[in-house]
DNA sequence: TTACTATGTGATTATATATTCACATAGTCA
DNA sequence: TGACTATGTGAATATATAATCACATAGTAA
């Protein structure tokens, strides 16, 4: 691949990072593991506003990490990238291992 | 878990993913994925200055994702979280599914 | 129709992140 | 020692992202 495809590539790639990597919208991800659920409900577990809220989902929804079905009045929201989820295993791990850093750094003071 | 923690991990996962999505650090994941290397071929490899990828590194070393070693005038980066690597394979999926998406918009318009 | 509810959008402001440049540090080697 | 090289750091600036509020839209139901 040229330097140019290359930069493409990681472009794309970091934008999908980036719609993952905000701790709203780990909670909306974390919220959605089990199924879908409407903005209200998803407002209601991240505690945050319901307008403030459409932008993160529509964040998601724009690089193909969600999707959204409209029923009345609600939207509900669930999750199409169904890999992500394996995201949290590795990155638990990682914090894991830092706490344990901080421990024997702590002993040794 | 009651809501404080959660909020503290998302909080904390959310800094490992901030740490992964930037295309430099990208970049440089992609570069050091055979193996450590150092900052000066880090720096051409993602064709930024080295002051700035200097930064680059030390966001990934801080959140535990690389490791690093001295040796003489150089510091040797390394993969510390492979587990990461096999993010690109979900993210890579998204981008084919969103480009198909695309193609078929293209040739219903 | 009117009043109501859930959701989305645009403008503004606030906050966080990235880049650049000048300089500091640490190790190498004549 | 002094000149050199690789790397890191701090301050300033530039850029991107998030939150808030007021308002718009779309569907519901009296």
């Amino acid at each position: 691949m040229d330097k140019k495809s290359k930069k493409m590539v990681y472009d794309k790639q970091a934008e999908i990072l980036k719609a993952l990597a905000h701790p709203v919208r780990i909670a909306i991800l974390d919220f959605l593991k089990d199924g879908e659920q409407c903005v209200c409900h998803i407002a209601e577990y991240v505690a945050s506003e319901r307008s403030n809220v459409s932008k993160h989902l529509s964040i998601m929804v724009n690089c193909g990490i969600l999707e959204s079905r409209k029923e009345g009045l609600n939207m509900y929201y669930s999750l199409k990238a169904k890999c992500i989820l394996g995201f949290f295993d590795c990155i638990t791990n990682c914090i894991k291992q830092q706490a344990n850093d901080n421990i024997k750094l702590l002993k040794a003071i």
